[in-house]
DNA sequence: TCCGGAAAATTTGTATACATGACTGCGCCA
DNA sequence: TGGCGCAGTCATGTATACAAATTTTCCGGA
């Protein structure tokens, strides 16, 4: 998961500080975004500018407005829910297809080292979990996932949804230290990912693409808890601020 | 699904000149495009072939090379067939979310008069089929059937996967015409149609999931046919020339 | 022969001036 | 008063010169 280095070109630079408001919510969706205007805002011409906005539409943050230049993507709780969705599906595919082609062994042991080691970030007592731990193997796991039916074409979707700050596996983890409940679904999800490699090595495809969908969909039950019980809590997860507040 | 305008802007020229490069394999995956050539050849400056090629990366067609730069893609022939799953996979969902969230009376009305009027393109004997109809009209129906859940993010990717010249649901029916096994095939896709869209209306999540990715498969089979039995037909489907010849 | 490294060539990155096109608002005409 | 059209303004489209970075080439040394 190389992240580009922030900072070696202008259109870099400009790229990660464009992120960076957008998913912050300073930038509503719908709002066109000025060549000059930000060019003169981030002391770069427009080249540099274009160059990030162009990337940041290919990333699904910026629309290409019908007359040329772009604008704010908006995002709708529907559509966060929907997206959410989406990687469920995705993510249910790439199990289905692991289990139905079978699996090199190389990347079973890689897949099933990565959950024994999140075994170990939980403690003796039951709310005892390292987070930053858990979300770092949490994303490997994730990754190993899209990786194990050997598609390039599959792995390339779900990295394409997963880029959406809200739709990373690890989104709604901070959240869950917040409250004992969302603590013990930790642990529930460390089960998930335990049957999931189970039915994937036992070439159950309809068993894993159901577990992988399933695992998947408890991302939307923490954003329907956050939006109808925590709405303050929409600022501890990564790119929530971004969402329309508007439709609810 | 209104084209982009050929040739407004110079961009615009050079984005659909490669394009149309690219998907007649006179580009193989992996060839490196340098801006300075490119330009000179397209008799524009660097500027618009950098958008074009920007966009063609939106597309799916070029890659980013890790240096700065892009180079086109490389399809193997399994990259095909996932892609043609993936295609499924995301007409499948449009379908279960169709069906679970209910769809407005309107868009019933509008994809069932599709299929009526598919319907009409088959004449009294059994191989008598108005091919260009049919494909107009086959588009029309995935394109209604994205759009029946009403959610801009399945209709969004699925129309990303769509976009790419061998997924779009009508890329093979060319070759069908030309077999009569294959024309009795339309006959079959219809049926698919109407099954599907009666699944939709009863609710059925799970029948309409299945339906659709069925349907969606009989693109499958036939690419499976034209590269084990027919490959001459590779000229005959719309960017399959692109996919890379030495992995079978 | 092989490797390291520096110089040369090539390619992309950036700034900027100018051209072209889109939008706004004003005023003219019916 | 309403609508049409014509500027003027503003934003993007394009070309181009120069800078920076990457890749290639070639040479010297081990």
């Amino acid at each position: 998961m190389a992240r580009e280095a922030t900072s070696k070109t202008h259109a870099m630079r400009a790229l990660v500080e464009l992120r960076k408001r957008i998913t912050k919510g300073e930038l509503p969706g719908g709002t066109r975004l000025f060549e000059v205007a930000l060019a003169e805002d981030l002391q770069v011409s427009r080249t540099p500018v274009r160059e990030a906005m162009s990337r940041l539409a290919e990333e699904g943050l910026l629309e290409r407005a019908p007359s040329g230049g772009f604008m704010v993507r908006s995002f709708a709780y529907a559509d966060v829910l929907d997206t959410l969705e989406l990687r469920g599906v995705l993510e249910g595919t790439a199990a289905r297809l692991a289990a139905e082609r079978g699996v090199p062994e190389a990347k079973l042991r890689e897949i099933t080292e990565v959950v024994r080691k999140l075994d170990e970030v939980f403690g003796d007592e039951p709310g005892d979990v390292d987070f930053e731990a858990y979300s770092e193997l949490n994303g490997q796991f994730h990754d190993a996932l899209a990786a194990l039916p050997g598609s390039a074409t599959i792995e390339r979707e779900l990295a394409r949804v997963k880029s959406l700050p809200f739709a990373s596996p690890s989104a709604f983890l901070p959240n869950e230290g917040r409250l004992s409940a969302f603590r013990r679904s930790l642990a529930v999800g460390q089960e998930q990912h335990r049957e999931l490699v189970a039915a994937i090595a036992a070439r159950e495809g309809a068993r894993a693409e159901a577990l992988a969908r399933e695992h998947a969909l408890a991302a939307r039950r923490n954003l329907e808890y956050i939006f109808s019980s925590e709405h303050s809590m929409v600022t501890t997860v990564p790119g929530l601020e971004l969402v329309a507040p508007a439709e609810k």
